[in-house]
DNA sequence: CATAAACTAATCATATATGTTTAGTTAAAA
DNA sequence: TTTTAACTAAACATATATGATTAGTTTATG
């Protein structure tokens, strides 16, 4: 899968956890000390995000960063 | 864990799987095509990897990426 | 010691992530 | 319809990731 293609699909599990918890984009970015542009960035999958941010985003939703992981990869399949 | 931390972990944990799996920086860097400085960059924790990288990764040290970053994990507590 | 493989380090260039601002769109609610 | 919250979009800036090259260091091996 192409850098592309990934992105789209992480970006719209993000968007669909941080729903799933309530949360708009202002509120999470809030969390994260990020300015929400960018997390609508990130979930249109115009941006391809560090491994380090996709962690505090997991702290942020309640989720083990494996378990983000482990929610993405079936999502490829 | 403030990033610069967080990506020293990283880097140390990269390197041990990177030799549990007999690499060398140049040949895991060849499997990714990647230059091997990038390598020895990321495993120094010079740089904070996105998470497409590190799927990449995961994928040249035939591990998934959730036990890759589940054993990530296991070394922050 | 000499040689070679593996790695570190540093510099420079380019691409991309990230911060910031402003304007525009969409959708819900009064 | 009007208002407001939530979001998209785009432009611009700065920081950082990534590519490429070159030189130096470390480590194993003859």
């Amino acid at each position: 899968m192409d850098k592309s293609e990934f992105n789209k699909r992480l970006g719209l599990l993000i968007r669909k956890k941080r729903i799933e918890n309530g949360l708009t984009q202002l509120e999470l970015a809030d969390l994260m000390n990020l300015d929400y542009q960018y997390i609508s960035r990130i979930e249109r999958g115009l941006i391809s995000p560090t491994l380090f941010w996709v962690t505090k985003l997991s702290e942020a939703l309640h989720i083990h960063s494996s378990d983000f992981i482990h929610e993405f990869e079936e999502t490829i399949d």
